[in-house]
RNA sequence: GGGCGGGUAGCUCAGCGGUAGAGCGCUGGCCUUACAAGCCGGAUGUCGCAGGUUCGAAACCUGUCCCGCCCACCA
């Protein structure tokens, strides 16, 4: 295979979808669970993305993690499963199916529970599958085989057998308490659903409680209350005074008169919920539709009075207010206070205000029947586990965070009133009232009384499944032999947004129902978030759909994704404002490619908590893999007929072919580190590094001499050193960019034994390159030479078309030795005209430039060519700054302190570095005479 | 109100006890037969501020100012 097949820039597109169709056809990213496969698992539980969603960032960038973590696993050997999802959403999948039937001009009500659902179904089967298929686009290297949804008939089984235990074992019951209700969606959300919007610009509202048979000469006639919530006054069945608050002692055991009923209610007084230097030190109590209301309420035994339709609407309670809408009914009260007389002002106040994060709509805490989990006891072994190291986080400090929760956790709710979810498995007697929990699907009788039975309507919270997710997958409750292999799982990576909703409750799950933690760390990554480090979201038109990356997109239709009501050009404006390195990117970003996109989220250190997205840095790393696919391409052209043999390294004794067996060792090793340890920035990094800078930059070029010059026992010894650099390089950076790596391996010379796929290949350890320290400090010599051979040139704005005479000159036998057996090499790349001569050191000749590199004096000839001026300049320049530097160093190398203190080996090095700098600095001082001759 | 993270080159970020790094941007010279998505050079930082510990601090400690996130029932 030469070169000239492969055209001259890598096109990723059309690579990336063949790429991805050889491996699933090659049953490459399979998991076996076959008894006589003895290797070792490695298990890792992709978070499942809702089946409503389209690929985001954060999928983006959770599944290039994983897919790095799983195929360097693979190719090291391991029976890989990662185990691919999508979820039933419930909120989210039912609040699009009921929009599409709002343009319909019907409810779900209209078409009833069972129609309802074979709908939603129907969406799910039609539109559900996208997300799956935007994660193979990004290279995902799940075992898309063993694909699962949260609503399979197995998950349910599953789901409906946890439920049944939970209940049995006493752990899940009904209550009827406060809890937080979406008006919108019309469901009760878990704590975690609400999620508190901060300094919201609200006002306190205050009016009059008149008092029942005050008493004017002891003291006020009326209780000014204040309150955020106006229209709560309607379900006010107390008023709080702080029991030691002097202002109020005479109105203790009084009564005040509600205003609109005329209704007598208590003066209560409450040390707990009352703070005397707060407001007027009175507060209005609403046991129905305020929690610290709730608990006082309790406490006082106080009738709990509820004003609220599940709508949002105020019911009968509201008097005259029946009907109206909360925020209708917030103004109406206002308006009748005020005629009443009662109103007593209005104050500016910065407030919190609880959302739903589904819906968006304020929450309104309600009194309602609802299904809990305790959690007290599911959540001490879920803490202990990770007391004591069963299961490990990185980066670490998200432990805090995790205990933190789980020792202040409240009881889970875990009912929802939605048709679209797991069913909770209840029946309630429609005669004596009596509940059964059953893991039958249907129950004919009540089991207490035999009368008909009804199911419970709600259904389960979604992340109820997701809790079972690491071994309801593998065939659970049934003790199948993917969970005897599969469980527990190994890496848990996932954002951090979702410690609480997701790990967390795994966790109980996981130890509750297996006994046994259901994966060994949980690896937290940042959020992806715009360039200026604001979240992304839809009204600040700064999302980016990972797919207009990898193929491209005007920037137009960008926006228009974002923001589809604003005009085009608000919406570009904005998107600028969030990207303003896209100003040098013209109309749109170019078809980076799958790999560049991935390569980039590995380059983020997953220990920030942001990352923002900076789209050149994508385009850094698609030149990156342009950079592979023409190295590789010209290696081609060179490799051919190379043996290679899986046993280790071909021998070398050229000392670049040394020097980058060394360095490979290095770099592989790096990268296995960097992925072991979750810091795919690190091992990534050392990849780009050494291919780009060590492979590329130097030794291909190194390599070129040789091939058009060198001796036949040269070139081949080249040839093989050059083919097992690439083809371990390409193995090594496979699980970053598995698709140009695929494309080229293919090609590329390689032992006989290795398999069909690269992703099968065996990643490449320190065995094989060879480390070799000798090797290392010659290349480290010829480069310095070398990069100083190229200053004086660069500097003299000497034309690479012109060629150059070089002497290089050294005290050391050994070194000249060194020179003068790489001549060809240093010629090849300072480009001389002839070789350079090699000599010991001796009077400057007249006419050449002296650049001291190391313990080699580098000396390039210009007469005629020189720049006087410059010359001088560039001498005065490099005298300045090794004047600076001598004084840093002589400074500390004078100091007792230093010297006594500090570590030999850095005392060594700072002597050493000064001696060097001496004796550039007398070398230069000499140049400085040298002007004047280039003038004559 | 509590907790956590961050403030390092123009931008996005590494570094976390031994004389400041990367990518992009900037800049000089090059279409040198793998790659102009490239090559060879160059410039760029009182490492938020103030104290302290240390022979030595961007890194450790204390305080302080900004920015962000999470948790929490102050009406």
């Amino acid at each position: 295979m030469s070169m000239s097949e492969l055209p001259k820039s890598y096109e990723a597109a059309e690579a990336e979808a063949r790429w991805f169709a050889f491996w699933a056809e090659h049953g490459v990213f399979r998991a076996s669970v076959e008894p006589s496969d003895r290797r070792k698992t490695y298990v890792v539980s992709m978070p499942p993305p809702n089946v409503t969603g389209s690929l985001h960032m954060g999928h983006a960038m959770f599944g290039t993690i994983q897919d790095v973590l799983v195929r360097h696993k693979r190719m090291q050997g391991f029976n890989v499963l990662w185990q691919p999802g999508v979820d039933h959403a419930g909120i989210a999948t039912q609040t699009v199916v009921e929009r599409q039937l709002k343009r319909e001009g019907k409810t779900r009500h209209d078409l009833g529970r069972e129609a309802f659902l074979a709908r939603v179904w129907e969406w799910k089967e039609k539109s559900g599958g996208r997300i799956v298929e935007q994660m193979k686009v990004l290279g995902c290297s799940a075992d898309w085989e063993r694909l699962k949804f949260t609503l399979d008939a197995d998950m349910q089984r599953a789901v409906r057998e946890a439920f049944v235990r939970l209940y049995e074992d006493g752990l899940i019951y009904r209550a009827t308490r406060l809890v937080n209700w979406d008006v919108a969606a019309q469901t009760v959300l878990s704590d975690l659903e609400v999620e508190i919007e901060e300094n919201v610009q609200g006002e306190l509202y205050e009016f009059a409680y008149p008092v029942v048979d005050a008493d004017a000469s002891k003291g006020a006639t009326e209780l000014v209350v204040a309150t955020t919530r106006p229209e709560t006054m309607l379900g006010d069945t107390a008023v709080a005074v702080h029991p030691d608050d002097p202002r109020y002692t005479h109105l203790h055991r009084k009564k005040v008169r509600h205003p609109f009923d005329g209704r007598e209610i208590p003066i209560v007084t409450d040390g707990v919920l009352v703070d005397p230097k707060f407001g007027t030190g009175v507060v209005k109590v609403t046991p129905a539709h305020d929690f610290n209301d709730f608990a006082t309420g309790k406490r006082h035994s106080l009738p709990e009075l509820n004003i609220m339709n599940l709508d949002g609407t105020i019911n009968a309670a509201g008097g005259e207010f029946a009907g109206l809408e909360r925020f209708a009914a917030r103004k109406a009260v206002k308006k009748r206070l005020a005629e009443l007389g009662l109103e007593r002002g209005t104050k500016p106040h910065q407030m919190t205000l609880p959302r739903s994060q589904r819906s968006g709509t304020v929450v309104e805490p309600i009194i309602s029947t609802q299904w809990f989990v305790k959690m007290k006891p599911l959540a001490e072994p879920a803490l202990a586990a990770v007391k004591d190291g069963r299961t490990t986080f990185l980066p670490e400090d998200w432990v805090k965070t995790y205990n933190h929760w789980l020792e202040n956790i409240d009881d889970w709710c875990i009912s929802r009133q939605l048709w679209w979810g797991h069913r909770i498995p209840a029946f309630h007697c429609t005669k004596c009232g009596h509940v059964t929990v059953t893991r039958e699907d249907t129950l004919a009788k009540c089991e207490k009384c035999g009368s008909d039975v009804a199911q419970d309507p709600d259904v389960l919270d979604t992340w109820f499944s997701s809790g079972l997710w690491p071994f309801s997958t593998m065939g659970w409750p049934d003790k199948t032999a993917a969970l005897e292999r599969f469980y527990p799982s190994d890496d848990m990576s996932t954002g951090y947004d979702i410690i609480f909703f997701w790990v967390a409750r795994m966790m109980m799950m996981g130890l509750y129902f297996m006994g046994e933690v259901p994966f060994r760390r949980v690896l937290l990554n940042g959020l992806v978030v715009d360039e200026t480090g604001e979240k992304m979201s839809k009204t600040k038109a700064n999302s980016i759909d990972p797919l207009d990356l990898i193929h491209g997109a005007d920037f137009d239709s960008v926006v228009q994704k974002a923001l589809p009501d604003a005009p085009i050009a608000e919406a570009l404006a904005k998107f600028k404002r969030a990207y303003p390195s896209v100003a040098q990117l013209g109309k749109g970003f170019p078809a980076y490619g799958a790999d560049a996109v991935r390569l980039t989220l590995s380059s983020y250190s997953p220990q920030s908590r942001r990352i923002a997205l900076s789209p050149k840095r994508i385009e850094g790393y698609r030149h990156f893999c342009n950079k592979i696919y023409n190295a590789v391409r010209f290696a081609l052209g060179n490799v051919e007929g190379a043996e290679l043999s899986d046993a280790g390294p071909p021998k070398a004794t050229l000392v670049y072919n040394r020097w980058i067996l060394s360095r490979l060792a290095t770099a592989v090793e790096a990268a296995s580190a960097g992925i072991d340890d979750f810091r795919l920035d690190e091992g990534s990094g050392a990849l780009y590094h050494f291919f780009w800078d060590e492979l590329c930059a130097w030794y291909l070029e190194l390599t070129k001499p040789v091939f058009t010059s060198g001796t036949e026992e040269e070139r081949r010894e080249t040839r093989d050193v050059l083919a097992h650099a690439i083809e371990t390089a390409l193995r090594a950076l496979h699980p970053f960019v598995p698709f140009v790596t695929e494309e080229l391996w293919q090609r590329v010379p390689r032992p006989a034994s290795r398999p069909v796929s690269i992703a099968l290949a065996p990643y490449p350890t320190r065995a094989d390159g060879n480390a070799d320290d000798a090797a290392e400090a010659d290349m480290g010599q010829l480069m310095l030479a070398i990069g100083a051979a190229r200053t004086i040139r660069s500097e003299h704005d000497v034309p690479p078309s012109s060629k150059v005479h070089l002497r290089l000159r050294s005290a050391d036998p050994a070194l000249r030795a060194l020179l003068e057996r790489e001549s060809r090499s240093i010629a090849a790349l300072v480009r001389t005209e002839g070789d350079p001569v090699v000599e010991a050191p001796a009077p400057r000749p007249r006419g050449s430039v002296l650049s001291v590199a190391g313990s080699i004096e580098v000396l390039v000839e210009l007469r005629g060519l020189v720049q006087p001026e410059k010359e001088a300049e560039r001498i005065e320049r490099t005298l300045k700054k090794l004047e600076k530097d001598l004084t840093v160093l002589t400074k500390r190398l004078t100091d007792p302190k230093f010297t006594s203190n500090a570590p030999p080996e850095v005392v060594k090095a700072a002597e050493e570095q000064k001696q060097s700098i001496v004796h550039q600095r007398a070398r230069l001082e000499e140049e400085r005479g040298l002007v004047e001759e280039l003038k004559e």
